[in-house]
DNA sequence: GAGTTTGAAACT
DNA sequence: CAGTTTCAAACTC
C-alpha cells in the first residue's frame, strides 16, 4: 500500500517544491511547536456560542456554526491562533526534526498531561522517544488509508476510529502507531523527514511518549494521503494541480485532524501555504477555524505528503500546493510564533489542555462524524453553502467558470458533490441540509458541525471566489445575471440580522462576508442568540420560517406543460398585500416567488403575470418575459433543484438527510435558487427544509426520503407540532409520503383551494425549523 | 452609489 | 384584528 502511494505523492510534490511558494515557505523560519490544539472543532457545535477558551480559535465556532447557518463564520473567526499555532507546530517540527522533536517532546510532555490524546497526528508525531517503530508510522498511513484509501471512503474514520487512533498516544497503535517513527535516523535521509519533523513536533506536543520514527510516519502519511484522495477531491484536483494533492490530503487529514486540534493546526500550517484560494478570503481564514482547519489539516497533510521527499527543514512543503496565499499569512504567524518558542511551549501546554477538551468534545460530538471525512467536510457546506450553492446553481455558469479557473476546486471539492456539475451543485446545496451529524457514516455525509463549517467554508470560498474581489459587487453582478441570489446577502443595518427582515436570517443561513450588514448577530458565533430569536419568532408564527411559497410537486411538470397552471400549483403562503406594484415587481412576494396571487392575497390592482387573485392568468404571462422567465426558471429551478436534490439525496442520502436532523442543520438549509437572483425565501425554505424534500421525494418516490432523511423526518415531525401546517405535514407522511391534506392547508390557502397542491403542506413544514428542538 | 419606493415584518 | 412604525429589499436615477 504504502509504496504506491508514496510514488504518487512524490511526483506531485516535486512539482510544488519547485514552486516559489515552497521556497518561500521553506525560507520561513521554523516555528516552534506551540500548542496545537485547537481542536476546536469542536464540534460542539452549537453550543458554543462562546467558544470555550479551549478553542482559542474560533474554529470551534465554526463547527457549530456550520450547522446552522453557517455562512459567514469564517470571516469572523479568525484564523487566529489556531492556525498560527498549528502552523508553528508544524514548522517547528519540520525545521529540525531532531530539535523540533525534542522541543516537541518537551512541550508535549507538558502538554501531555493535559492533552495527550489528541489527534493521530499528534500521535504520529511523537518523535522520538521511543520510537522508532517504523511499523507504527506505517500504521498511521494505514489508518489514513482507510479513511482516504477507499475512494469511496465512506467509512472513514469516524470519530471513534479516529479517536482511537489518535488518542492513544502511546500504545495503541493508532495514534502511537502513527507517531512512532524513528526519529532521526530516517528523517534526514528520507523525504518524509520534513514532514516528520513537523509531525514529530505535533505529536510531541500532544503525545509524549511515543517515539516513533517520524520519518517513516511521514512518508507513510504521505502515502496515505496519496492514496486516499477522496474522489470528490480528485475531481477538484483535476482542476488544480497542486491543489489536487492537497485535496487528497485534505480528505485524509480531516479524518485525522478532525479529531484533534493538532491536526487542525497542522493543517493550518499547511493550509497557509496551500490554501491560496482560501487565503484570499478572509472568511476562509475564519473558516479555518472550523472548516478551515480541516482544510488546513488537509493542507498540512498535503505538505507532508507533498514534501515527503523534501526534508526540508521545516518549511514545509505544504505550501506546496495551493495554499499559497492565505497560508502565507498563517505562516507568517507561525513564524512569529516560532520566534517565541518559549511562548509557544507555554501556549502549547495550555493549548494542549484546551485541545484535550476539544478533543474530548469532538469525540463526543463528532465522534462518528468528524471523522471526518473530508468528504463531509467538503460537502457540508451547507448553510453558507447553501447560499453559495444556491448562487452556484443560479449562477452555475459563473461558478463553474470560476471553478474551472481553478481555485475553488478546493472548496468545492466536496467529495460527493465534488464536481461542478449542476447536480453536484445541488448536492452541495443539499449537503448542508443533510448535514447533520451523525447519522450515517456515510459516504458523503458531512458532519454536522464540521461539515457545515466546511460546507460553509466551501461555500464561502466558492462565494469568495466570486466575491473575493468584491463580494457584494460581484455578487450583485452575478445575481443579475443569473440569479445570483442564491447566495444571499443582506444589508441589514438595524435588525442585527435577527429578524425576518434579514434575508439571511429568514432563509435560515448565517450571514457571511458578502453581507453588508451591521452589528450582525446572525453568525455562528452567536448561535444561541440566533436560535433563541428564531424560536421566538416561530413561537409567534410557527410558519415564519416556512417557505412562503408553496408549490406542488406537480408544479414542475405543470410548468413544463402549462405555464398557466404553474402558478396555480404554487401559491404564496399568506398572500401578498401589494398596493402599488400591481404584483408585477419583486416587492410582491408572490411575484418574487414566481407564483400567482391567490385568494389569500389582499393585493390591489393585481396584475401578477403568474396568476391573479381571481384565478385568471394574464394572457400574457409573457408580459414580462424576463421576470416570467425568471419565475419560470425559479419554478423550474426549484423543481429541478428538488429533483436534483432528491436525486442527490438518493445518491447521497446523507446529504439530503443531513439537512436537518439537527436543529442547526435546518437553519442552514437555505437556499433556493429561485428567484432571480435571490432565492425566494420560500423556495429556499422549501428546498432546505427536509420536509420539503421529503414531500417532493415522496411525490416522486417515497423511498428516497425514508432513505435519506430519516432524520429529516424527525425534524419534520417535531416541527409540525406547532401549527397546523406543520402538523399536516407530519401527518402526512409518516411514511414519507406526502400528505396533502386539503385541510391542512397551511393555512393558507391557496393551496387548499386548489386541492391540487399536494406538496404544499409539506413544503411549509419544512423549513428551517430551527427547532428540532421540540 | 445615493436616494426613493415598496411592502413585509414588527410593534402598538 | 387593525393601524402604525420599522425595516430592508427592490427599484430608480
Amino acid at each position: 500500500m504504502d509504496t504506491p502511494d508514496r510514488s504518487k505523492i512524490n511526483t506531485p510534490l516535486s512539482q510544488f517544491e519547485d514552486s516559489p511558494v515552497f521556497k518561500y515557505i521553506s525560507n520561513l523560519s521554523p516555528i516552534e511547536p506551540v500548542k496545537s490544539v485547537h481542536v476546536t472543532q469542536t464540534f460542539n457545535s452549537y453550543s458554543f456560542s462562546s467558544p470555550p477558551s479551549v478553542f482559542t480559535s474560533p474554529h470551534g465556532n465554526c463547527h457549530k456554526e456550520s450547522r446552522f447557518l453557517r455562512r459567514h463564520n469564517l470571516l469572523e473567526t479568525s484564523k487566529p491562533k489556531v492556525s498560527s499555532e498549528d502552523v508553528n507546530n508544524v514548522y517547528s517540527c519540520e525545521e529540525t526534526p531532531a530539535d523540533s522533536a525534542q522541543a516537541c517532546h518537551e512541550s508535549s510532555e507538558q502538554q501531555e498531561n493535559t492533552a495527550q490524546k489528541i489527534s493521530v497526528a499528534d500521535a504520529s508525531i511523537e518523535p522520538c522517544n521511543e520510537n522508532k517503530n517504523p511499523n507504527i508510522s506505517i500504521e498511521l498511513p494505514q489508518v489514513l488509508k482507510y479513511n482516504l484509501g477507499s475512494p469511496g471512503y465512506e467509512p472513514l474514520l469516524y470519530g471513534d476510529e479516529a479517536n482511537s487512533l489518535l488518542e492513544l498516544p502511546g500504545n495503541g497503535k493508532p495514534a502511537s502507531d502513527v507517531a512512532s517513527v524513528p526519529e532521526g535516523s530516517e528523517k534526514d535521509s528520507i523525504e518524509g523527514e520534513m514532514h516528520l519533523p513537523g509531525l514529530c513536533q505535533i505529536e510531541e506536543a500532544k503525545v509524549e511518549g511515543q517515539d516513533c520514527g517520524v520519518d517513516s510516519l511521514i512518508t507513510e502519511a504521505s502515502d496515505l494521503l496519496m492514496f486516499s484522495p477522496p474522489e470528490a477531491f480528485k475531481g477538484l484536483n483535476k482542476q488544480l494541480n497542486p491543489s489536487i494533492e492537497l485535496s487528497n490530503i485534505m480528505t485524509v487529514i480531516p479524518q485525522f485532524a478532525t479529531n484533534d486540534g493538532q491536526q487542525m493546526h497542522i493543517g493550518n500550517a499547511v493550509a497557509s501555504g496551500s490554501e491560496h484560494e482560501i487565503e484570499d478570503h478572509p472568511s476562509e481564514s475564519a473558516a479555518a477555524t472550523g472548516t478551515s482547519q480541516r482544510q488546513d489539516n488537509l493542507g498540512n497533510l498535503a505538505l507532508v505528503t507533498s514534501n515527503p521527499s523534501e526534508k526540508m527543514d521545516n518549511k514545509l512543503v505544504y505550501v506546496t500546493h495551493r495554499g499559497i496565499r492565505r497560508r502565507c499569512l498563517d505562516f507568517e504567524m507561525a513564524s512569529v510564533q516560532r520566534r517565541n518558542p518559549a511562548d509557544n511551549s507555554n501556549t502549547n501546554s495550555s493549548t494542549a489542555k484546551s485541545e484535550e477538551r476539544n478533543v474530548s468534545n469532538e469525540k463526543q460530538l463528532l465522534p462518528t462524524k468528524h471523522s471526518g471525512d473530508s468528504r463531509r467536510c467538503v460537502l457540508p457546506g451547507i448553510g453558507l453553502h447553501l447560499n453559495a450553492l444556491a448562487s452556484l446553481k443560479d449562477c452555475k455558469n459563473i461558478k463553474i467558470d470560476t471553478l474551472s479557473s481553478g481555485r475553488q476546486p478546493n472548496l468545492l471539492s466536496s467529495p460527493s458533490s465534488v464536481q461542478l456539475s449542476p447536480s453536484q451543485e445541488h448536492q452541495l446545496s443539499l449537503v448542508p441540509a443533510s448535514v447533520e451529524r451523525d447519522l450515517e457514516p456515510l459516504e458523503n455525509e458531512v458532519q454536522p458541525g464540521e461539515d457545515c463549517t466546511q460546507s460553509l467554508v466551501l461555500v464561502q470560498m466558492a462565494g469568495e471566489d466570486f466575491q473575493q474581489n468584491s463580494p457584494k459587487k460581484k455578487r450583485r453582478k452575478l445575481e443579475p445575471a443569473g440569479e445570483g441570489e442564491s447566495c444571499k446577502r443582506c444589508n441589514c443595518k438595524k435588525s442585527k440580522c435577527l429578524k425576518l427582515y434579514c434575508e439571511c436570517f429568514a432563509a435560515g443561513v448565517y450571514c457571511i462576508e458578502p453581507c453588508a450588514c451591521r452589528d450582525c448577530f446572525n453568525k455562528p458565533i452567536h448561535v444561541e442568540t440566533v436560535l433563541q430569536t428564531r424560536q421566538q419568532i416561530e413561537s409567534r408564527n410557527p410558519l415564519a420560517f416556512a417557505p412562503k411559497v408553496i408549490r406542488s410537486s406537480d408544479s414542475v411538470s405543470e410548468i413544463g406543460d402549462d405555464l398557466n397552471k404553474t402558478p396555480a400549483s404554487a401559491r404564496h403562503k399568506r398572500g401578498c398585500n401589494c398596493k402599488k406594484s400591481s404584483c408585477l415587481k419583486k416587492y410582491c412576494e408572490c411575484y418574487q416567488g414566481g407564483v400567482g396571487c391567490s385568494v389569500s392575497c389582499r393585493c390591489e390592482g393585481c396584475k401578477n403575470t403568474y396568476g391573479r387573485k381571481d384565478g385568471s392568468v394574464p394572457s400574457g404571462l409573457e408580459a414580462e418575459p424576463e421576470e416570467e422567465t425568471e419565475a419560470c426558471e425559479k419554478g423550474v429551478v426549484e423543481n429541478a433543484s428538488w429533483k436534483t436534490e432528491t436525486q442527490n439525496t438518493e445518491d447521497h442520502p446523507d446529504q439530503s438527510l443531513a439537512t436537518t436532523p439537527l436543529p442547526l442543520s435546518r437553519s442552514l438549509l437555505p437556499l433556493s435558487f429561485s428567484s432571480k437572483g435571490k432565492p425566494p425565501r420560500s423556495f429556499v425554505t422549501t428546498i432546505s427544509s427536509s420536509g420539503l424534500f421529503v414531500s417532493q421525494k415522496l411525490g416522486k418516490s417515497n423511498a428516497p426520503r425514508s432513505q435519506h432523511q430519516p432524520k429529516c423526518v424527525k425534524p419534520l415531525q417535531t416541527v409540525p407540532d406547532d401549527d397546523s401546517p406543520v402538523t399536516c405535514i407530519k401527518t402526512s407522511s409518516p411514511n414519507g409520503k406526502r400528505i396533502s391534506s386539503p385541510n391542512c392547508d397551511v393555512g393558507s390557502s391557496p393551496t387548499t383551494r386548489r386541492g391540487g397542491r399536494k406538496l404544499i403542506l409539506q413544503s411549509i413544514s419544512s423549513f428551517p425549523s430551527l427547532t428540532p428542538h421540540h
